[in-house]
DNA sequence: CGTGTGCCCTGACAGC
DNA sequence: TGCTGTCAGGGCACAC
């Protein structure tokens, strides 16, 4: 479910009942995620008081006031549940405050929860290799540039890779690139650096548009068993294999296989 | 270092 | 209230 859109959709749901408020109870149903559960995770967010909530590429964090962070990642099918009318199987954290209870459910534990202290977050290994911000001014075409100099691999692979550009996943690479006339074979060194200036500002368009998507559909957030999904963002060639393109309408969407996942393409507008 | 492969796990869906 | 095969928004360990 969850790419850079949802969590930050995610995040922002979450602040509007979470920010400000005390954590009366917090229960784990089960040991794992993908990683083990911290350790010390009930008895330090117990308690807590939360002072924000933020988001780094596809994690989410809960900051509280004992200094350390709960940063969450929701893998492939994580979700939080807020205010819930029954249990779910999957429900795996149960966090509750004064008025309401959250419930991060993930079906295929893809996901993790880790507390790293507050001051020392860049330093934590996962944050410390991230690239930058596709919404952020420091995702540049020169910085582009310089990341693919000389890869040899397909410029899919490489945006999907987390140090390149720290957030961006298989549905919202397919769309940039499809945006950008680029195909995702391409090799990432070959890509020139006024195609990379295209490309650039379609990445943070895609995103932001997918962000208003699901800051409209907020209301959804809020319902018993709020669910965050994809919302009703129409995607131009993503599972759209065999469809005419949005773009030329003369073309079949085509889909191939790269490291092991699909990409989608135009074979006429993406070369 | 860069690159390619396979696995973690459950559920939805198509086809038989 | 079938079965089996395929695929799914991510990330990482491991081999070369």
């Amino acid at each position: 479910m969850p790419e850079l859109p949802e969590v930050e959709t995610t995040v922002r749901g979450l602040a509007r009942f979470l920010d400000g408020e005390r954590l009366t109870r917090v229960v784990l149903n089960r040991p794992n995620l993908r990683r083990p559960f911290p350790a010390d995770l009930v008895q330090v967010m117990t308690g807590a008081t939360v002072t924000g909530l933020s988001r780094r590429a596809k994690y989410g964090l809960i900051h509280t006031d004992r200094d350390q962070t709960m940063i969450f990642h929701l893998g492939m099918s994580g979700r939080w549940r807020i205010d819930p009318d029954k249990p779910d199987k999957h429900d795996h954290l149960i966090v509750e405050t004064a008025d309401h209870r959250f419930a991060l459910c993930d079906p295929r534990r893809f996901g993790s929860v880790d507390l790293v202290d507050t001051d020392a977050l860049d330093q934590w290994p996962q944050f410390a290799s991230l690239g930058p911000e596709p919404l952020g001014e420091d995702l540049t075409p020169e910085h582009l540039k310089a990341a693919l100099k000389d890869r040899k691999q397909a410029i899919k692979l490489l945006l999907l890779d987390q140090r390149i550009v720290a957030g961006l996943g298989n549905i919202y690479v397919c769309e940039a690139l499809f945006r950008a006339g680029i195909h995702p074979r391409k090799a990432g060194g070959k890509v020139s650096k006024p195609k990379l200036a295209v490309l650039v500002p379609h990445i943070k368009a895609v995103l932001s548009q997918s962000i208003e998507d699901g800051g409209s559909s907020l209301r959804d957030y809020a319902r018993p068993d709020g669910e965050l999904g994809y919302f009703a963002t129409r995607f131009d060639v993503y599972g759209r294999e065999g469809e005419n393109c949005t773009r030329c309408e003369a073309s079949a969407i085509r889909r191939i296989e790269q490291g092991g996942r699909s990409s989608w393409f135009c074979p006429k507008c993406q070369r």
